[in-house]
DNA sequence: CATTTAATTAGGAATTATTCCTAATAAGGA
DNA sequence: TCCTTATTAGGAATAATTCCTAATTAAATG
């Protein structure tokens, strides 16, 4: 996900109002590497803007997914969202819940030749590794 | 997923009871390729078995994942479940919710990787693509 | 085969992430 | 500054999953 300026500019342009909220949510995005969950993002700014409701933050959240400045992942029966749109493999921790971005170049070879062998029309991939992250394998060996 | 009677028999050994609601759900899960949900697993079995309650199929599944005998994976907020545990590519028709497995030598390889790059203790994987199917792509071209 | 006992089940209630609904608000163009 | 209409807050509704408990039953034992 780009700067905000950008952002900003981009989604007015296309007929999109500016908000605070919308602000909020994004400037947080962007600057977080915890892949937060809705909740979450709405606990957070809600320190900084009081006046942020839980659905807000799932309908910008629906908005910059479906603008593709988002990506979403499904942990637990929860979502995570992260502001980092490439191809990439998110590992996470089934103790602390930690998601760590790893970037990995094959994988758009690999959604090519997954494509080709099953003739779906590929629109988007995920790729996620389950474990203990470094702080919490000890406790698990 | 082995055969019925193999799996029986070490789940058995393991000193879990066979019931029939447990060979029933087995069964299914070993013939179809559908990918089902908990919900329709239920559904299915329910024709044949008519006295298999909801929540022992959750548990059911609960006991499959943990000895790994089924893969799970999440769609759109519910869960689906495969007797194919290899490490394989699912891909999700977005429009019909069809899921057909791909098979792709390389995903050992990139978890090693990630696991060596991240210093993560890596347990399982899971390798989503999401479009659209044979069958659906023509309607949204 | 009958008895025992602990695992398993059915059924529904509780939980929880997400979506839906609507009146009130406010962004941004005129 | 005013007007239009997208957006928001807040809570109710929804739906998948988990939890709870009394009743059942698999299978070990004698």
């Amino acid at each position: 996900m780009q700067q905000l300026e950008e952002l900003v500019t981009s989604l007015r342009k296309e007929g999109f109002r500016i908000t605070p909220q919308r602000i909020a949510i994004v400037e947080y995005l962007l600057k977080t590497e915890e892949h937060p969950s809705a909740d979450h993002i709405h606990k957070t700014i809600q320190k900084k803007y009081p006046m942020v409701s839980l659905s807000t933050v799932y309908k910008t959240l629906d908005l910059l997914k479906e603008k593709k400045l988002v990506s979403e992942i499904e942990v637990e029966g929860e979502a995570r969202f992260d502001a980092h749109t490439d191809e990439h493999i998110n590992l996470v921790c089934m103790n602390c819940g930690k998601i760590e971005d790893v970037d990995e170049n094959s994988l758009k070879e690999i959604q090519n030749r997954a494509a080709k062998k099953s003739k779906y029309l590929i629109v988007k991939s995920s790729f996620e590794m389950f474990g203990y992250c470094t702080n919490c394998k000890s406790k698990f060996n």
